[in-house]
DNA sequence: TCAATATATTAGAATAATTCTAAAAAGGCT
DNA sequence: AGCCTTTTTAGAATTATTCTAATATATTGA
């Protein structure tokens, strides 16, 4: 039996990954992978993610979190998704979708580009191509039972 | 003759829609109010409002900038648009419409919501309402001749 | 296995947008 | 005018992020 699908459980699988774009293995990289890829697709920021490296042991510095989201959103294993004007929110999801915004939680969730599609593109300004196109559906809590 | 429609140029528009949002129509206020709603629709970031003043003689601090901006926005005469992490756009455009992101040049440009629909939304998660739906198109630009 | 070299990490300083503070100025009302 | 409220503002503070330049680690190939 030949596994065609990696196990993404695995140390080298996210050290292939990492060594693939061109980057080193390192111990920071590895752990940052491992909280990235192991467990379904994640939004991050980079606090959040600096402080499950602390709650794990993992000593990680800042500068550090913030060099490894943009090498591997340059890379193409990261998306950063503007939701909010004071945070970067980092995205693991790299197929097309789009998102919901919890404004009073400050959650993402995806929603799968089948679930929302796009009617009619407008017609582009002259000289310029299509980088991306963010939908953000952004939610305000109700309160379940009145205060 | 009576006007029914009211002639933006004036400063007693200006003032009248200060005042109906129950703010004091400041030597401040009516000039930057000036500078957003006597020209078509507009989108402005803070510092550039605070130069286009500065270039027209109106002596603003940035903190008068943005705290009306902000006062503008909670009054609904502006909307705040989320495209850039560190930067603020507000537009002065409150029907509903969508976006180019001039990713080069920092540019907004609005969109009709005529002209571009949003087939099936997905249901919405529980307990939650949409607050607004962003649609940003991202825009590249391409050298119209090869460097 | 061991330098030699290239890359990565990090503490701490620097930056930049924005917000805050608290004191002075202006607006509104009688 | 006089009184009270709202606004403006300079400058300090805050916060996310980036930069610097010194140290540490990874890779290569003899
Ligand atoms: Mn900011
Ligand atoms: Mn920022
Ligand atoms: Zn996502
Ligand atoms: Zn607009």
């Amino acid at each position: 039996m030949t596994p065609s699908v990696p196990n993404r459980e695995t140390t080298d699988y996210l050290e292939s990954r990492i060594r693939a774009v061109g980057l080193r293995p390192t111990r920071q990289r590895l752990a940052l992978a491992g909280l990235l890829f192991q467990a379904g697709h994640r939004h991050v920021t980079a606090e959040k993610l600096h402080g499950e490296a602390m709650k794990r042991g993992i000593r990680v510095s800042l500068a550090t979190i913030y060099n490894t989201l943009h090498q591997f959103t340059a890379a193409g294993l990261l998306r950063e998704v503007v939701v909010d004007t004071d945070r970067s929110y980092f995205d693991t999801n790299m197929e097309r979708h789009h998102h919901f915004f919890h404004e009073d939680t400050g959650l993402l969730e995806d929603i799968p580009s089948s679930e929302l599609e796009l009617k009619n593109l407008p017609p582009l300004p002259e000289g310029s191509e299509i980088s991306s196109i963010d939908v953000v559906i952004r939610l305000s809590g109700t309160r379940k039972l009145p205060l």
